[in-house]
RNA sequence: ACGCUAAUAGUCUAGUGGCAGGACUUCGCCCUUCCAAGGCGGGAACCCGGGUUCAAAUCCCGGUUAGCGUACCA
């Protein structure tokens, strides 16, 4: 198998049984767009449920909102992505070597040409005979490079909107009402679930870049003179994560660092514990939604690599089949957001702590929910010799999280079956009724959604209102009363015993 | 973004300047007492737009999408 076909099957996969297919299909498709199907919506929603839980409702301090997508230019004016994101860029005709413009003409003739309109580049290249540095071929035309989507905002477009490029500035702008709404008192989260818009050069590799993709995000306000006083740091001191520090990549690395978030901060290999604890929080997650500890890790960027607000980013990267993706960013965003539009927009950003005025500094751990299911999707799928494939879905994210089959479709099996599927669906089991053809296909079927469960209805449940579960991942079967139905898959599913364990007591009994 | 390559049912694929074929999937019926493999039948495709031609899914041009390379990437 190559690696980049793991990909290809995956993508197969999503488009044939419902998970995710390329947007406007039909019309020839949209690069770097993407619509969610039943299945994927439901293991969208599972996500974002697990983040919700684990980020926002499990704490105190942590409130989540829901911004606007479009934002006049006035906001990335003040947050610098107007400037960041714009970039007039050059390429040579002979080499196909890309530059930014006002970067060549500083090389070349030493002054700065920094947010220059194009027409005076233009000139500047012709008045200094500019060619390609590389191969000293001819340079093409300047084109401006503008990863964000623009639109105007009125009928006769009295001002500019953008698309977000991230949601954490909604945030930032309401600053002053959150902070009220959470009496001044620091350290307070903000949290936002949403979509995003960048509009990439070139999207590539599926759901890993897209030009719109949703992000789960918390800007969380603290007091940096208490960065290491995080009120629940107990609570994760002692969690395991996978960091690879700078020294490290220096040197090539091959395995990460495993330590507890304790000795992370103490040996200074994670600046704070609010970062670390968020690091930790990433961590249980990601184990929950299936993915091994070996294959992901956090990876201090080089300052090169880090956004322009970010005075150090630690990266959750994945192991994939693509290599090395980066799937979260965690970003220390100090007090640039909230120094910049305090006085761009001429507020006062400023809390008082302890008599003191303080601007408060802010960690961003911000998810992405495309680049997370792509995640599990590959670390679940499995494939046997024979060519059949099936995703071993945690049921923590299965879209699906039982089937419920008819032995055959007649004698009444049929309509028990149904009955049953019914009532899981009422308990608040997310089931699925199937009865078409022969038996193991339909186990198959199910397998290849990665359906944790099957509960089969035979003759004997006519008889003794008994019924059969099926384990997908070891096919071992297993039969109980109908009454107990409920209970054993809600033990199943949380995972406080295995379906050996759950043998051995049935058979004792 | 540029360059190379490609595009035929849901998937995989055959094919030719002259009626588009198969396998799997799917649907219906029959069979079938537990892991995709029986029988019969049905449905379903030449990426989009131009051009050349009596005739284009096939040849040419442009676009779109995908993969790869280079570039870009908060």
């Amino acid at each position: 198998m190559t690696e980049e076909r793991l990909m290809d099957k995956i993508i197969d996969v999503c488009k044939r049984r419902g998970f995710v297919s390329p947007t406007a299909e039909i019309y020839g498709g949209a690069g770097g767009f993407f619509d969610y199907g039943p299945l994927g919506t439901l293991m969208r929603q599972k996500i974002i449920e697990l983040w919700r839980q684990s980020f926002v409702l499990d704490e105190d301090m942590v409130f989540e909102i829901s911004g606007s997508t479009l934002l006049p230019e006035s906001v990335f004016q003040a947050s610098g992505h107007l400037e960041s994101f714009d970039d007039p860029l050059v390429q040579c005709a002979k080499c196909n070597s890309m530059y930014r413009a006002d970067d060549i003409i500083k090389r070349n003739t030493g002054e700065s040409a920094e947010g220059l309109p194009i027409a005076e580049l233009d000139k500047k290249f012709k008045e200094n005979e500019i060619k390609c540095p590389n191969c000293q071929g001819e340079l093409g035309n300047i084109r401006q490079f503008n990863l964000m989507f623009k639109t105007e905002i009125g009928s006769t477009g009295g001002i500019n909107g953008y698309l977000r490029p991230e949601t954490a500035q909604n945030i930032f702008i309401n600053f002053k009402r959150l902070a009220g709404f959470m009496r001044n008192k620091l350290p307070f989260g903000i949290a936002q679930f949403g979509s995003s818009f960048r509009n990439e050069i070139s999207p590539r590799s599926f759901l890993i870049r897209g030009r719109e993709f949703e992000q789960m995000e918390i800007e969380m306000f603290y007091d940096p003179e208490k960065e290491n006083e995080h009120p629940r740091w107990e609570e994760v001191a002692d969690i395991e994560i996978n960091i690879v520090t700078r020294e490290m990549q220096e040197k090539g690395w091959k395995k990460p660092l495993t330590i507890t978030a304790e000795e992370a901060v103490n040996k200074k290999h994670v600046p704070n514990q609010y970062l670390a604890y968020y690091l930790a929080l990433e961590t249980e997650m990601f184990l929950v939604l299936g993915v091994k500890a070996e294959d992901f890790w956090f990876r201090h960027m080089q300052d090169h690599e880090a956004p322009h607000y970010s005075a150090g980013n630690y990266d959750l990267e994945a192991n994939l089949s693509i290599g090395h993706m980066e799937i979260v960013g965690n970003a220390l965003r100090t007090d640039y957001d909230l120094l910049k539009h305090a006085k761009a927009s001429k507020s006062n950003y400023e809390i008082v702590v302890d008599e003191k005025k303080i601007l408060p500094h802010v960690c961003e751990p911000s998810l992405g929910v495309g680049r997370i299911l792509y995640t599990v999707l590959e670390k679940c799928y499995r494939e046997d010799d024979r060519g059949w494939t099936w995703f071993q879905f945690p049921p923590a994210v299965a879209p699906l999280e039982v089937a419920v089959f008819p032995l055959m479709k007649k004698d009444g099996l049929a309509e028990f079956a149904h009955d049953v599927h019914t009532e899981l669906k009422e308990a608040g089991y997310l089931s699925f009724y199937d009865e078409s053809g022969k038996i193991g296909k339909r186990y198959a079927r199910a397998d290849e959604v990665g359906i944790p469960f099957c509960v089969t209805i035979d003759y004997d449940s006519l008889k003794e209102y008994t019924v059969t579960i099926r384990d997908r991942d070891t096919m071992e079967q297993i039969k109980l009363p109908l009454e107990d139905l409920e209970v054993a898959l809600g033990e199943l599913m949380e995972g406080d015993s295995d379906f050996q364990e759950f043998i051995d007591y049935a058979n004792e009994k």
